[in-house]
DNA sequence: ACGTTATTACCGGTAATTTCGAAATATTGA
DNA sequence: TCAATATTTCGAAATTACCGGTAATAACGT
């Protein structure tokens, strides 16, 4: 991941709304949660629901996968693992022997 | 950090010029950089510049101290550190029987 | 006081985001 | 096919973000 990317889902995930979505998303497990489950418990109107998951799955943090009529959406743990890779490897001092403890 | 305070962060450093500059900032070490400085290195003009630092100091991630005529920018590695935190403790399965590897 | 340097404040224009009701689409079960 | 359910698209307003030129401020050296 390079620099561009790291900034879009650092973008996409900083609103209030998609950061509870995904949280809510991460913690119920690898199968993910309907949105329909998501807009209930986060109570967040349903148009608003769509373009926030949008933002999630642009930023390739969720994808969607359908079952009949509802859409499950699953959290991709990778990507948020990535990120925090990416944080943990360039944003830190570079001269470690100035590195506390 | 509450859900918000940690979204907040990572709307501001979201931001392609304002995630290349706390990177060189973090890595340049705990004494930070001056503006003038990042500003020539990332090629940012100078207002747009002022925008980006401000949007920074406002997510706690940067400190500005003066000296004299320069003002240089501290990096708060600790509120990164805060923030990747929370994403490891609450963005992660909950229940760990399940959890890969 | 004056010129120089470093940085911010102000401003206006443009673009993007957020919001959400209402209508539309898709899927299923009967 | 019809009604019910799940989700998205459309549309439109309000808000916020972004950008960068120019003017203002702050601090220094002489």
């Amino acid at each position: 991941m390079d620099v561009d990317d790291v900034a879009k889902v650092l973008k996409d995930l900083g609103h209030p709304h998609r950061l509870r979505i995904f949280k809510r998303l991460t913690r119920s497990g690898f199968d993910g949660l309907p949105v329909g489950v998501l807009r209930e418990d986060l109570d967040i109107p349903h148009s608003s629901m769509t373009h926030h998951v949008a933002a999630l799955v642009s930023a390739g943090l969720i994808e969607q996968v359908r079952e009949g009529r509802i859409l499950r959406c699953v959290p991709k743990y990778g990507r948020l693992w990535d990120v925090i890779a990416f944080l943990q490897s360039e944003c830190c001092v570079e001269d470690r022997s100035r590195q506390i403890d």
